[in-house]
DNA sequence: AACAGTTTCAACCGCAAGCCA
DNA sequence: ATGGCTTGCGGTTGAAACTGT
């Protein structure tokens, strides 16, 4: 137990321990005489008293609560503990189903806004929205999930194509929306708080219009695009973990493979350099998005084309968007030192790559919600693709890079016959995969369990089954998602991964992950030998906007 | 059972806005 | 206009609880 005076609230200016939960009065009663101020935990009694204190003089003028109460407590921490645990209403225990989708929801509309969403959740507190909601990011982070449902994003999308197409733009939060009386996952004015009354940017959300969803998510609109850096992340720390990122020569960026870095933990370490055995020989760098080659710390390519910004196409793919970061100096990709895996990983997720060409053409919306980055990666990618040339020239990502990279096409192409014919935008092959393979938790937080590659044990993320796409819902019935040997030998997995049959990937992947060779026959798959070249820039996608490798695990 | 690693959550801290004298 | 005070907010910390080995 700790104390300090009040002379100073913020500073500490003493502290020392103390057997005694409450201080005696005696001590003296004045906020401004140098009480000893007690911190830490609350004590029953002391409850007690700050409750009694409300009773009689309500909320309010919290510093004179010490004075009136003989709480040795500062106003401020009062007020907390007040609004926290005892004013009454309050809700107590663990989020329910619609309360953890609507934080989402407002989340993604009002980024970290914790007042303000908690104003939407009666009986919730900022402080569990908010803690609910960094526990969210880790868990995701771990999983590789995106941060919020890829419908959610589309949403989003379409609500700004509406907007446009009555003659405005859907401004945000106007007071009026009450999320809790919106039956379903609506989110009406979603996005486009940060963008009333700023007209360069809003000339990018008309950009948006030209291009669609699919093609703002099969271009290189990668799942972990929309699992958004939350702006709670430090501007300094950004830029350190944006450092971080890029080792040179190192890493996830260097093979463009990010996420299977997290194989390195674990057995699977085995899956990580069968991938990097198996692919590189065959790899066209200018047809695939990835390099494998890890002699290319200097980031050129064998073509000499380019420097750093063909190997870390896949990142890029893979990443956020850049507006949030557009200070992040991309010459410092390479001399940063290595972090550690896992931390490169989930700072990887979070913190995406500046990316000059990106950040040239558009004023960042970063204060705005989320889900604003992901129009802001829209307007990119389109006037990425008007303005090729510009950024062929260029030493950083551009949008055209991926637009013209014709394994991005191949990708399309393929992904095309693969996409769900219901959902508007085909969805995500990464709501599609995880919602296979988390579809047989009902509750948002319920799904099969899921070991991370870490080996701790992570927390299941929510699954959104009204969400599932048409497709998964009907296989859904025929299959038992909570058995693996179900899941894998069903149709919707046969489809699933069908793309990436005929190399042994997953085959190698699972059997390893399963330590036998039972993949190949649950795959029905010739193994390694096949030949990869063909296929690989699709595979890629797929495996690029697959969650997570980490997502087999469900499976096993 | 003991230990270590991880997660959760209550509480603290610093800052900023609003109010008022 | 200014400075002090109060309140509210968002980020961070650290102890407790939990889980795996």
């Amino acid at each position: 137990m700790s104390w300090t005076t009040n002379e100073s609230e913020d500073g500490v200016l003493s502290k020392y321990h103390s057997e005694s939960p409450l201080i005696d009065e005696s001590n003296g009663g004045s906020s401004g005489g140098g009480v000893l101020l007690k911190k830490g935990p609350w004590t029953s009694s002391e409850d007690a008293l700050l409750v009694e204190y409300v009773k009689k003089h309500g909320e309010g003028n919290w510093n004179a609560v010490q004075k009136h109460s003989g709480l040795s407590r500062c106003g401020k921490s009062c007020r907390l503990r007040w609004a926290n645990h005892l004013r009454p209403n309050l809700r107590k225990g663990a989020f329910s189903q619609d309360e953890e989708r609507l934080i989402i929801e407002l989340h993604a509309k009002m980024g970290n806004k914790w007042a303000r969403m908690a104003s939407h959740l009666p009986g919730r507190t900022d402080n569990e929205i908010k803690n609910y909601w960094n526990t969210r990011i880790k868990r995701r982070q771990r999983a590789g999930l995106p941060l919020y449902p890829p419908d959610l994003c589309l949403q989003a999308f379409q609500e700004n194509q509406q907007g446009q197409n009555t003659g405005g733009i859907s401004c945000g939060d106007r007071g009026q929306h009450d999320p809790l009386q919106v039956n379903s996952f609506e989110i009406p004015d979603v996005v486009f708080d940060g963008l009333k009354a700023n007209t360069e940017v809003l000339s990018y959300v008309s950009d948006l219009t030209d291009m669609s969803m699919n093609t703002m998510l099969l271009k290189g609109m990668s799942p972990q695009y929309y699992s958004f850096v939350p702006p709670t992340i430090h501007r300094q720390k950004r830029l350190r973990e944006s450092s971080d990122v890029f080792p040179d020569s190192a890493g996830c960026v260097q093979n463009g493979f990010p996420l299977f870095d997290q194989f390195q933990n674990d057995p699977g370490d085995k899956v990580a350099s069968s991938f990097g055995a198996s692919f590189r020989p065959d790899l066209d760098p200018n047809k695939s998005l990835l390099s494998f080659d890890v002699t290319q710390g200097d980031h050129s390519l064998p073509n000499g084309n380019s420097s750093a910004s063909k190997p870390i196409h896949g990142a890029v793919k893979l990443e956020l968007p850049s507006l949030q970061y557009p200070e992040t100096d991309l010459g410092t990709w390479g001399t940063s030192p290595p972090p550690p895996v896992l931390e490169s990983v989930d700072a990887f997720i979070q913190s995406p790559p500046p990316v000059g060409a990106f950040e040239s053409d558009c004023s960042s919306p970063r204060n705005s919600g989320l889900l604003d980055a992901l129009i802001h990666e829209a307007k990119n990618l389109s006037s990425g693709q008007k303005h090729s040339d510009k950024s062929k020239n260029s030493s950083s990502i551009s949008p055209s890079d991926m637009a013209d990279n014709g394994t991005l096409n191949v990708c399309e192409n393929e992904w095309d016959e693969y996409r769900e014919p219901i959902s508007p935008f085909g969805h995500s092959d990464t709501s599609f995969m995880n919602e296979c393979f988390s579809a047989s938790g009902s509750s948002l937080d319920d799904p099969p369990s899921a070991e991370t590659f870490t080996g701790s044990v992570v927390k299941p993320e929510p699954v959104y089954a009204d969400l599932l796409p048409y497709k998964v819902r009907e296989s859904k019935r025929q299959t038992d998602f909570t058995r693996p040997d179900a899941l894998l030998g069903s149709d919707l997995f046969e489809q699933s991964f069908g793309c990436i049959r005929g190399h042994g990937i997953m085959t190698d992947t699972i059997a390893t992950l399963n330590g036998d060779n039972s993949a190949a026959d649950y795959m029905h798959l010739p193994s390694a030998s096949s030949p990869l070249s063909q296929e690989w820039g699709f595979n890629y996608c797929v495996w690029n906007n697959m969650p997570p490798v980490c997502h087999m695990s469900d499976l096993l």
